[in-house]
DNA sequence: GAGCCGTGGAC
DNA sequence: TGTCCAAGGCT
């Protein structure tokens, strides 16, 4: 089996801490003029950041990046932790009830993705031998594996070759090469060409994808840009263009008061923080609104948050915690 | 492709 | 206070 987790060819840990591109950018192709101004700012500013370090396992990147989706690292932070201490392997996740991950998720939101890691705890171990899959395709078929989650993984995991697309990379993308302050609502196919032909080398691809992530996620961000203290402000067309506002359709608009999400965020709390099965009555004092309280508390069962015994109780799904022997 | 899916911090 | 935003994915 090897080691817990799996044995990641590549560390993660070694990203920040070298400054390559030696070879690959004296090559013919296309320089990308990026590449050294970031990889170096990022070899000086890079957060230190668990997931990156040299013990981290694919796994553990794979927790990570799953919990990062639509969530800050400050929140992700400590439950990841909690996590990993709990459950250091597919296999120790496998073997607890789904409704455990969705205890343990905690206030991160978005519940359905704790559903889907534990279900990629069980496809691990059902069916890839206890191991995080390196190639991209196969991490796609894992659930809440998307485009950017596969290549994160099979990049900062496996030190494959892929265009990192988030929402990061988009934005610094979209200032310092295609001058708009905010790219499009959803990733076009322009964007992953762009992407495909800034990717240095193998050796350097990894880093690549990071340092640009952390460029956005740190300087280039999307309310109040750091341009100071940019490494390529000096090539970005945004600024050399003189910072032109976004033009387009506004671009958000969702409130949250009243919603089915809040009431759901609601319902599933109860569920989380009671140690047992529920009566429904538990669950009606936390939303006044018949109709809507019904068809969230529906949505969550159909959803596989939640479950309805025989004698009309609701929980988490999946029974009570599984107690190692002798530990009750 | 638009809408949906949580939560909390910053301004 | 309300709005925007945070390492997206799925239907």
């Amino acid at each position: 089996m090897g080691k817990p987790g799996g044995d990641p060819p590549f560390p993660y840990g070694s990203l920040g801490k070298h400054v390559g591109g030696r070879h690959y950018r004296r090559g013919v192709a296309k320089r990308n003029l990026l590449l050294t101004p970031v990889l170096e700012w990022y070899a000086r500013c890079a957060r230190e950041l668990p997931w990156r370090e040299p013990g981290a396992t694919p796994w553990s990147i794979l927790v990570s990046e799953i919990m990062l989706q639509q969530t800050p690292v400050v929140r992700v932070l400590p439950v990841w932790t909690e996590w990993m201490e709990r459950w250091p392997t597919p296999a120790a996740l496998a073997a607890e009830p789904p409704g455990e991950a969705v205890r343990h998720w905690g206030r991160l939101g978005y519940p359905r993705r704790a559903l889907n890691l534990h279900a990629c705890a069980r496809a691990v171990t059902e069916l890839h031998g206890g191991r995080v899959p390196a190639d991209h395709a196969t991490l796609l078929t894992l659930p809440g594996v998307g485009e950017y989650t596969a290549a994160a993984v099979a990049s900062f995991a496996f030190g494959g070759r892929h265009a990192v697309l988030d929402t990061n990379v988009r934005r610094v993308l979209a200032r310092a090469v295609r001058g708009e302050e905010y790219p499009p609502k959803a990733t076009t196919a322009a964007e992953r060409v762009l992407a495909e032909s800034l990717l240095p080398g193998p050796e350097d691809a990894p880093v690549w994808a990071v340092a640009v992530m952390e460029l956005g996620a740190l300087v280039c961000t999307a309310r109040a840009p750091r341009c100071a203290d940019c490494p390529i402000r000096d090539r970005c067309a945004w600024r050399l263009a003189g910072k032109p506002p976004y033009e387009g359709p506004a671009r958000r608009g969702q409130t949250y008061a009243g919603t089915d999400r809040q009431c759901r965020g609601r319902l599933l709390a109860v569920l989380r923080e009671a140690h047992g099965p529920v009566p429904k009555a538990a669950l009606d004092s936390v939303w006044d609104e018949p109709v809507q309280r019904e068809r969230a508390l529906d949505g969550l069962v159909a959803d596989g948050l939640a479950e309805v015994l025989d004698d009309g109780t609701y929980r988490l799904p999946g029974g009570p915690p599984a107690r190692p022997p002798g530990t009750g």
